[in-house]
RNA sequence: CGCGGGGUGGAGCAGUCUGGUAGCUCGUCGGGCUCAUAACCCGAAGGUCGUAGGUUCAAAUCCUGCCCCCGCACCCA
């Protein structure tokens, strides 16, 4: 079997880890999770990017040396990887010795070729953002910016990259998949195609990055330093026999395919190559580039302050929910977009009432109820109805095999619930219910085995996406965790391995469904504010070309003086019953409430009605609160909302209440 | 002519390379079942496939023009 090597990127060490960098992670476990279970000698590599000019910046601006800094940056990525049940094999940092050795290997060898010379480097530079700008981000400059440009000449070495042109697109030629998906191959070869001028790889103006050897001046770009993370973690470049790993992992004798975002792609399926080629190493088999995650139909970004964390969403939703939904709802190497109330629908339509369901009214209640619990031996007659489900079965283990090889995991999951669905049909069809009423034990037997071996299946073909839930639904059916080993292909191929007399284990539900009031509080705890029913914001009217200086030009209708009924449904109008009052101290006005809103806990609300109301005088009241206002300090004490009140000069103040007991929580429109 | 992606029933998507009955999920409506997590199953309504032309026996699919939307400073998978 041919040995299967998967990476992430690295991830620069400038921010935190966000949903971005899961998806591609998850992404890559899914593909090293399928191959250990086919028996395939895997290898799956993540880690840190840390070197470079920003790094060093931000590490002086913290009054940190670098190398601390990126010692505290580095940990959370590879924690909140951990969380997510990434099951990397390595992770490199590239400040780590072994790297660094390597990278100077790798520079010397490319300089003995013959491909890097000492040049000058030419360009724009900002003196203000002490950085290079390219010729495009000059033209976007505006004139007081541009006069604190300059141009500037600086030493620097070059990597002979014009010589790989041709050998480049040669190399093209002969890998039709190098690049996938195939739209993003032809953007690659069209840019090589134009021709491609040398790469400058040092620079002089920091000092944080590999230093190049024999010139302690220079620096290394950061690229070739990073780029070579995928071979320096196996231990390479490397004669024959000195690093088992890259003999086993690297080269024409193995799979070895980069996972990427679309951005990273050239400097994957370019530079990359043509190091490579240059330093007489074989090139990765494969680049694979994703799309970008949007967030609630928002693009992720500082401003917005959208990039969210994943640790957060998998304590929320659960690890291997949020696994599933990034690779269920978005079409691999496109563009998708994390919906926390998409989250919800698909685990309550797809977990909790197909597979969970499937599971529960079978092992449950059927089997427990009429079998006693144990599996039966499922040596009956065949019905067709049966050998239906079980060709249903085989065929979907095939094509959710086809499709994970061919990296598309969204359809793999979209061909497993095909075989959930069968399951629960066929469930209908048989009427297991029906034949314990009239004692046809042994056909009921029949019946529950063939369910119950198509949740065993099922119980493989979601191990890459959802190992926790893979073993908990294989408990559930006595059987113990799937266990990969090297040379033991696992995925279900023969029907009938699960041997009668297997006592299952009826336990809490898989995906225990959640009503309305549990999704409102989830979404609450992640302080996620959605209008019930608003689409994605993306078909609003948008933003004229001109710059965007005003914050306050934001409302779709404000031209016109007019909300959208949209508009209106961004806020939302509770009934709250008033359950305590009390003075702030210190204050006048205030009034400290808490407020059932029909939520698990009472809200707390501070209102400056003090003067026109006893705090004893509102208690018990049903008023209406903005439900989904940001929460903001008040005389140090949190307000989570606001109750509507209304005042004119003669009658002072009145607060908004309800004639009738209305229950708290309901929406007031 | 800056680059790229896209416009398919109410929503989200597949199908376009390799023309030939317009498909999936959700939602809506009606029915069934009752083992189950108000679940599951069956059926129905709903689309001139952005638009105008062209090629063809035949076009969502190929060709041409046009319109509209999205991304392309920094951050970033």
């Amino acid at each position: 079997m041919r040995p299967f090597y998967v990476t992430t990127p690295i991830y620069y060490v400038n921010d935190v880890p966000h949903i971005g960098h899961a998806y591609s992670t998850i992404a890559s476990d899914v593909l090293a999770r399928y191959a250990r279970m086919r028996g395939r000698p895997t290898r799956f590599l993540t880690g840190t990017d840390e070197h470079g000019q920003k790094i060093e910046q931000k590490a002086s601006e913290l009054g940190k040396a670098p190398q601390a800094f990126v010692d505290e940056m580095s940990p959370p990525f590879r924690e909140a990887f951990e969380q997510l049940d990434c099951s990397f094999d390595d992770y490199i940092r590239t400040t780590e010795p072994r790297h660094e050795q390597k990278v100077a290997q790798l520079w010397n060898t490319l300089r003995e070729n013959g491909d890097i010379y000492l040049g000058e480097y030419e360009g724009w530079y900002s003196v203000s953002d002490e950085a290079f700008i390219t010729e495009h981000e000059m033209s976007l400059l505006d004139e007081v910016t541009k006069s604190k440009v300059q141009k500037v000449k600086e030493s620097s070495y070059f990597f002979k990259l014009s010589a790989y042109t041709d050998r480049l697109l040669e190399f093209y030629e002969q890998h039709p998949t190098f690049v996938q998906p195939e739209g993003r191959f032809n953007e690659v070869k069209a840019f090589v195609k134009e021709g491609l001028r040398d790469l400058s790889i040092s620079r002089t103006t920091f000092q944080w990055g590999v230093p190049v050897p024999g010139d302690d001046k220079h620096v290394m770009y950061v690229w070739l330093d990073a780029l070579t993370n995928y071979i320096s973690a196996l231990g390479g470049p490397a004669e024959p026999g000195e690093a088992p790993l890259f003999d086993q992992f690297w080269g024409k004798d193995a799979d070895v395919i980069h996972i990427v975002g679309k951005d990273i792609l050239r400097f994957h399926a370019i530079y990359w190559p043509a190091f490579l080629l240059s330093a007489g190493i074989e090139p990765p088999g494969q680049v694979w580039a994703h799309g970008w995650l949007t967030i609630n139909g928002e693009k992720m970004s500082k401003r917005l302050g959208n990039f969210i964390p994943p640790g957060p969403l998998a304590d929320a939703f659960g690890v291997d929910v949020v696994r599933y939904y990034l690779m269920r709802e978005v079409g691999f190497g496109q563009d998708g977009d994390f919906a926390h109330k998409n989250v919800l629908a698909r685990y309550n339509g797809e977990l909790a009432n197909g597979l969970g369901n499937l599971l529960n009214r079978m092992v449950t209640s059927i089997v427990k109820r009429n079998l006693g619990g144990i599996v039966p031996a499922g040596d009956g007659a065949i019905l067709p109805e049966d050998q239906a489900l079980i060709d249903t079965a085989k065929r979907v283990a095939e094509t959710t095999a086809t499709h994970l090889q061919a990296i598309a995991p969204h359809r793999a999951l979209d061909a497993i619930w095909e075989l959930v669905g069968a399951g629960n049909r066929y469930i209908d069809q048989t009427a297991p219910w029906a034949l314990a009423k009239s004692g046809d034990t042994e056909r009921l037997g029949q019946v529950a085995y063939t369910v119950l071996e198509t949740l065993r299946w099922l119980s493989v073909l979601i191990a890459p996406f959802m190992p926790t839930k893979s073993a908990e639904l294989r408990a559930q059916l006595g059987l113990e965790p799937l266990a990969p080993a090297v040379g033991e292909d696992q995925w279900p191929d023969a029907w009938g391995q699960l041997a009668g007399g297997t006592v299952t284990q009826p336990a809490e539900a898989l995906f225990p469904r959640l009503d309305k009031k549990a999704e409102a509080a989830l979404l609450e705890s992640l302080g996620v504010h959605e209008t019930t029913d608003a689409p994605a914001k993306k078909k609003q009217a948008k933003k004229s070309k001109s710059k965007p200086t005003s914050e306050t030009k934001k409302g779709p209708a404000e031209s016109n003086g007019f909300a959208t009924f949209d508009d209106f449904m961004k806020v939302e109008l509770k009934v709250g019953l008033v359950l305590e009052a009390e003075a702030v101290p210190k204050s006048d006005k205030l009034v400290k409430l808490a407020i059932d809103l029909g939520e698990d806990a009472p809200r707390q609300v501070l209102a400056g009605i003090r003067k026109h109301y006893a705090p004893e005088q509102l208690v018990g009241k049903r008023v209406v609160v903005v439900a989904n206002l940001a929460p903001r300090k008040i005389m140090g004490l949190e307000s989570q909302g606001m109750v509507l009140a209304a005042s004119d000069d003669e009658s002072g103040l009145s607060v908004l209440a309800l004639e009738k007991p209305i229950a708290p929580g309901t929406r007031v429109s």
